[in-house]
DNA sequence: CAATCAATCTTGACAGTGTCAAAATTGATT
DNA sequence: AATCAATTTTGACACTGTCAAGATTGATTG
């Protein structure tokens, strides 16, 4: 566990790293962030990284993790704010919530989901942690809201989680890459989506 | 249009590159592509196959394009073969056979629908024309299917087009980004996917 | 048939990239 | 005060995309 450890000669230059490649990356995108940049912008020499991320893919892990973390505060102060909303509102609210974050981080998100960390197969044990442990509190509201009725009740609520949080992904990408352009209307589409994905109460 | 414009001095390169590249991608991902590694595969020099494609770009949107193609024809020949399938369980056929697509061929789908191309803001022309008809034909679809009371009437044809086609490029992404692993159940969230997505009977 | 032209291909070059190995620096510990 | 180990730097290597200038050559024209 290096995470707190400082650096004998420079600042905190770990943190130093991390907030200024988030920087490079949210004007840019992942494109923009190389590490001799990166330590040419913070004032070190090219390798000096090295010795607080073993590689590139270690840093993109960091900032990924970073993402997560910022994405369950954000979450997290939904079901604490609004707790008079009924579940299914709550459920549109927290759907809202989560497209605004990948649309408004969107490097960020596509680093947390994206191909360029998990296709590799080279996530950190840390980021495979925190990600597993995202979608199992998606996986217990699911299946809570599935026993409060808000969900249909003839698929296990795995299944559920699963088919739902691929379509919230699947909006999200499609604005996050530009496939979808029209930001005017990712908002229907995604009440659009909530309201297929919840029990008809008619 | 330079499409089928032979080279001079040696064989039809353009296609020999294009296949060329397309076997790079399938083994290795579209970071295994080079183009000097494919100028050396194809036996030309570095430079070469910059007179056949102004750009990496535009090799990999020329790639992309071919996507199109091959997906349509796979999609098409459900429609002409299955012809006595009810409407609902043509469209699952369908969401089926384009997820098994992306699955086969997720290197080419990722450029397909990728941020590589789109999100650079420079799809080609033809690619741009090809994906938008793609896009087309499937609202078209939806509309009908709407119709036929396959799907709710309570939404704008286009908005559960838009929708119902983020939840399955969702599923096809996670899938191949490898944030999905478990190649067994891919099915089973299509299936549930598809259930979701079309009417009730009940 | 010979000369010209333009498309095609090659060679050379430049500025980037990730990352390794070895040497240099320096704060903390003995 | 000397030692040690963590940190940083310098040098190097093999890649990458792509531009500019020259060489080759099939087709076109006179």
């Amino acid at each position: 566990m290096t995470e707190t450890k400082k650096p004998y000669h420079h600042g905190d230059l770990r943190e130093k790293l991390l907030s200024a490649a988030t920087i490079l990356i949210a004007d840019g995108g992942v494109d923009n962030l190389s590490i001799r940049k990166l330590a040419d912008k913070v004032g070190v020499s090219r390798t000096a990284p090295y010795h607080h991320f073993k590689d590139k893919n270690e840093l993109l892990c960091a900032i990924a993790e970073q993402g997560f973390y910022q994405q369950d505060q954000i979450v997290r102060a939904i079901s604490t704010q609004k707790t008079d909303l009924p579940a299914a509102e709550l459920f549109e609210e927290y759907v809202l919530t989560y497209i605004r974050f990948a649309n408004e981080n969107s490097e960020t998100y596509d680093l947390m989901y994206g191909r360029d960390i998990w296709k590799a197969g080279r996530p950190t044990k840390s980021l495979k942690a925190i990600s597993k442990n995202c979608f199992k509190l998606w996986l217990e509201w699911i299946t809570v809201l599935q026993t409060e009725g808000v969900f249909e009740s003839n698929h296990p609520p795995l299944r559920i989680a699963q088919s739902s949080w691929a379509a919230l992904h699947g909006l999200c990408r499609l604005f996050n890459d530009g496939v979808y352009i029209n930001q005017d209307d990712v908002d229907e589409i995604a009440k659009t989506t909530v309201e297929i994905l919840i029990k008809k109460t008619s």
